[in-house]
DNA sequence: ACCAGCGGGACATCCCGTTTGT
DNA sequence: ACAAACGGGATGTCCCGCTGGT
């Protein structure tokens, strides 16, 4: 068993990692496998002993991204109070996260996704039920309409970092993330009377 | 002069009506130019005498687009009560639009736009405030925080209908576009005391 | 016909130009048609438009560096003299020409050529013919032996230039080509009594 | 030390042996490791061992290839007389050397070598020159522009055998092969008074 | 001495945006 | 308004040289 196992697992990393960013900034069809393994340090040749095809790579690329997302690196604690679930909206919910380079795959990729095959949509919504279902696990107190509430949240800090990259206006944006990081947060306190 | 000089504009119409179907329901850069025109009962050679390039057809059919959604469709009577607004939730947050063939730009083009040129998202944002304000015109009753209610609103709207399409599962997407109507109804009616 | 019907030709001739240059001075594994296409200031999309494959830009390649080896340049005059087949030789046996890099493909190529597809080998073996016939039409008083003579000749010209373009050593090559400028020069006179 | 350690030469002899045939029969860049390790009936693996590279190898190659050549190969009984100089032309300009599988590196490389390294060229001088060397070692009775003739003699060899094997006619190889040995052996007689 | 496998790079194909002349 | 075609660029395949551990 030439090279130690470790090797091909890190230079995997290392195309996930660069693919991850250069997805989510630029989208599918605007990054080339080419770039991707350049940033990675690498050429092509290499590529497809790692990867199947390019949709192999972003289905991989979304599941790494997200787990770097503010939403998976605020979460090692773990306490399961209302301390980190405010710590996750306001990371989540700021200008910050909005031009972050690690960004939620979720909001930045969520129309990219919607045209793509099977396997990446089947990806990309195991992923949503994941972050739909850690919220749930840190949150109390909401005892009706509970996921109701949950999934209107996400749907609502997905679509507010979503639409706040697209607006060419960091005044507005800023006005977005605040709003939403208000109501978000009057939304899971006002449910709970 | 053998055509009137109308016959270009309809002509024009016409594209734009194939590209604001095409773009929205399969994003930018997995349209092309010929299968717009094609659509259009046209030749891509054509296509210059029209438009100046690929990204300004983009731009013009986002509005185009956002002239025929459930938003600005279901405005017509334009009565300012809550009638209205209902309607318009009912309309936008619906499993219907997420599988429409003309649906909201601001939902299905937003990650998209995001990648692209300053022109794009001047329109984006332009639209996305127009969105805003009709909604803002028709809402009674919030006397605080009226603005950022209507921001993390639209965030929500656009979000779950941008997710919901992203979804590989129709019954997921189906509880998410209710779960959002739910809330979102709520949230106008809550936050007037 | 849009644009004007020279258009590709020109772009044709660029390519081939920069094609021979490169393959007669690297050869042909050793010329990739990316860096052919970028010496002609294009990229590889391009390139099948002009050549069905490497091999058939190799071979139009040929017959271009021929016709700008010093065999043929050297050739305008045309007059059918000594004095022309002197210039050729004095031309042909020299150090400028080995270091050339419009050089005779028939030299530089030789050993390149053996291994290729017939269709090379082909264009090959007819500007090989052309070689001979040219110096033969520039050929007087040579009455016996006279195919032969001139065949043992450009033998003698394209592997003098060939193997001095092989060795390491400057001073080595001069002396060969001056040998065999001397020799095929006593060659043709001595062969005429 | 379970092999003596003559094995490991035996070894790389075989190697050497497959290399020279398949280096002059389809070029360095035609020609793999796999494929020259294959042919001496060992695996890819040990290749390194015996070599530092495949660069290495053509060096090696070239000598062991020359050492097997017709030139060499005729030269055992080493009588300096005309005798072994006409059987040495005879063996050399034929169409079976052209053909042959074991055949002069400096006529079947002479393009190939002339774009490899340094180290290369070194070799393919050395060979050349020992070339010249053997076959002024055997001629008798040129007094006058001895080194000359010979040089063009043996620019003229291996011009012959390396343009006979790129032309694809084989009764003009037939002919060229015939044409050389005629004047090849004039010319050595000729220059003698 | 072997062997798996890593990483490099070229090729050919495909498809698209754009330009040019009609 | 059209049609042809030019030129760009990305994809995936293939194959090869070399290296690292056994």
């Amino acid at each position: 068993m030439p090279y130690p196992k470790e090797h091909k697992a890190k230079t995997r990393d290392r195309i996930l990692a660069s693919a991850a960013r250069l997805f989510t900034s630029k989208g599918f069809d605007n990054t080339s496998i080419d770039e991707v393994m350049a940033d990675a340090g690498l050429t092509r040749g290499g590529f497809y002993a790692h990867f199947s095809d390019k949709g192999d790579l972003y289905s991989e690329a979304i599941v790494y991204a997200a787990s770097n997302s503010p939403m998976a690196t605020g979460m090692p604690a773990g306490k399961k109070d209302g301390t980190w679930l405010d710590k996750v909206l306001t990371g989540y919910l700021s200008t910050e996260h909005v031009n972050a380079e690690n960004s939620c795959p979720l909001a930045f990729l969520v129309t990219d996704v919607a045209v793509r095959n099977p396997k990446i949509r089947k990806t990309y919504t195991k992923t949503y039920r994941m972050m739909n279902k850690v919220i749930a696990d840190h949150t109390k107190g909401l005892s009706t309409r509970k996921e109701e509430t949950i999934m209107a949240l996400t749907a609502m800090m997905i679509g507010g970092v979503a639409v706040g990259r697209a607006l060419d206006d960091p005044d507005t944006t800023d006005k977005l993330m605040n709003s939403c990081r208000v109501i978000a947060k009057e939304l899971l306190k006002l449910s709970a009377p």
